[in-house]
DNA sequence: TAGATTGTTAATCGATTAACAATC
DNA sequence: TAGATTGTTAATCGATTAACAATC
């Protein structure tokens, strides 16, 4: 599964009764592969007017059907016997993400990997735009980052609604990750990606994905003694340099 | 599925045909949950010598059932009527994951993230060294970020060779980033965690796993999104502060 | 028209849950 | 023994794939 959102979490967009776009549910995954997708089409945007299903889930990484499958579900915007029309699937992607407005993002906890969140530069482009810094330490409270002044956690509340803020990046020390946690949940902030190593509880309408490095390595650890394993014990064979998948 | 890995990428155990524990095959979605599973062990070492699989899965965020589940493919060893034995599970997974020695790990591109991910504390605790940070920015090389010195990244064959490198980070701009982990798997590097936002092309004994930052927050937006309509139309309403999972 | 490609269906696969017999 | 808890089975659920009719 995914990280961060509980199993079966599902996107649920009911029938709209009247309006447009009657949208239909979207799952889990398909959600999760709609910014691959986004990123594939940026990458051909100006080279082409239209890319076909084939294209693009080469791009992505991923099977055609699949790929098909998941458009499906943001409506019928292909062409049959031509493919997809880059804009107009760029602008169904962006806003079925609910990425049209450009969204406030705070950084909570602005100490190693809170800053550098501060200073990535992928954000901006992607449809973010870092909005505030907070952290409880005085001895940061005052300092530039990035070209933003670090403001005091006690100020939470004030500029969660002065920036409309509804997403936070959590990376704090996980000891008081939770307790952190529970004052952004308080004022009103409805979305954490969340860095430190713990489980999070929130209250059901808060979705929090989290980011687990050490744990991510810890998935390539467990590969990399299974393959070693293999050499060894003469396992299942990898074709020693198979030419794999060219996306 | 989570992110990185392509799907039915199962890890295969294949039945020893003879020697100890007879390992069988471990689900995708088991091994990601193992490291979770690992840090709740690690918060409850010391306070007590045993713990259920309700308690530990309460902890980790999991149903009970499924944490039995996944214990199960690693052997047989809790008590019933008792729990598990919390350092015999924990040398378990710990041994599952590969994580005895202490895994080597480099870092490649050290700009903002590369920085944050060279000084990042977690690391060490949960069985990795940075053992390396490697960049082509000549401005770059020779400095010394957080202990170590930045090499060139003409000398990744030496460094690898002489650092016992599996694993590596790679955290250069997006359009170098398929070049570099070219690079990488020349070398012999058999495990990457890609922080560049493109899909990498690898060959099939290389592990790939992702962490693409603003694709979380995207994902996190359109939950947002979903939301903020749902109290616009009045749709599937949440209790508003329904108590929610604490773990 | 003929070729290309979508949108969708049915089949398959993998992951999760509920339930309970086994057993400490 | 009685109560607690594991390990496993069967049922369910969700996600992916293969295949193809619809149609540009």
């Amino acid at each position: 599964m995914s990280p961060g959102l509980p199993p079966g979490h599902a996107a649920e967009l009911p029938d709209v009764t009247e309006g447009a776009a009657a949208a239909r549910a979207i799952p889990d995954a398909t959600v999760a592969r709609l910014s691959t997708y986004l990123r594939a089409l940026g990458a051909l945007a100006g080279s082409t007017a239209t890319v076909s299903s084939d294209a693009l889930a080469r791009l992505a990484g991923v099977n055609a059907g699949l790929l098909r499958k998941d458009l499906s579900y943001l409506g019928s915007y292909g062409i049959r016997g031509v493919g997809y029309d880059i804009t107009t699937l760029t602008d169904q992607i962006s806003r079925t993400l609910g990425l049209t407005g450009g969204r406030a993002v705070a950084v909570v906890g602005v100490g190693n990997l809170g800053q550098a969140l501060a200073g990535y530069a992928g954000f901006g482009s992607r449809g973010f735009r870092i909005a505030a810094l907070l952290d409880a330490d005085l001895a940061r409270v005052g300092q530039v980052v990035h070209g933003l002044p670090v403001r005091h956690i006690d100020d939470l509340a004030e500029v969660v609604r002065n920036e409309l803020i509804s997403i936070a990046m959590l990376a704090t020390p996980a000891t008081v990750a939770q307790r952190v946690c529970d004052q952004l949940v308080a004022v009103g902030v409805t979305s954490i990606l969340n860095f430190a190593p713990v489980v999070l509880s929130v209250p059901s309408q808060v979705d929090v994905r989290k980011v687990d490095l050490a744990g991510e390595l810890q998935i390539l650890s467990f590969h990399e003694h299974r393959k070693a394993r293999d050499v060894n014990t003469g396992g299942p064979a990898v074709a020693p340099l198979a030419t794999g998948v060219r996306a």
